[in-house]
DNA sequence: GGAAAATGTCAAGCGTCCTTTCCATTTTAA
DNA sequence: TTAAAATGGAAAGGACGCTTGACATTTTCC
């Protein structure tokens, strides 16, 4: 039946949030916390089941000290 | 009476679109085709009256050779 | 000065981002 | 192995990002 809400094939951006949190010993709900956003955001960013606005991105990547390029990574397949 | 859709006062994200764009020497309407938006859209940004989503920021940044850090200026004075 | 080009901005519509609430499944640890 | 903690994910709703279409104003330049 296919839901796969949101994002499609041709997607473009992936991400190592998951990897990120996981190497500061942190949970979904603790990672939320600080960046002010709910667990189910975090959780679906980190599964791919939508893309951040650009100014979660600048949180999470302020957050974590790296650049929006260093955890977002644009793959321009599309068009 | 005050409209200001969408950006409010804590809204923490600038940009150089505009003086990247005439540096290049190109109109919106231009820069919008390279991008494949519209010529709204580059005109929002540039007046500040939205953000760009994340896949639009990158599509900014690979245009011009920059990363996203170097053309949207993100700070934090809200929450 | 007058025409064409460029820009500003509104409005309606649609899809995405993020929320809260809720429940199921997996992982952790005693 | 069992309870608690952590994670996955659906559903509905609100706000934002981007579209097309239209029109007004400003800029360019002959």
């Amino acid at each position: 039946m296919e839901r796969k809400l949101y994002i499609e094939e041709g997607s473009d951006l992936e991400n190592r949030l998951e990897q990120l949190r996981r190497e500061r010993g942190i949970t979904q709900d603790e990672l939320a916390a600080a960046l002010a956003v709910s667990r189910q955001t975090i959780g679906s960013l980190e599964n791919g089941r939508y893309n951040p606005s650009i100014l979660l991105a600048f949180k999470i990547a302020r957050y974590f000290g790296k650049t929006i390029e260093e955890i977002f990574v644009y793959e321009e397949d599309a068009e």
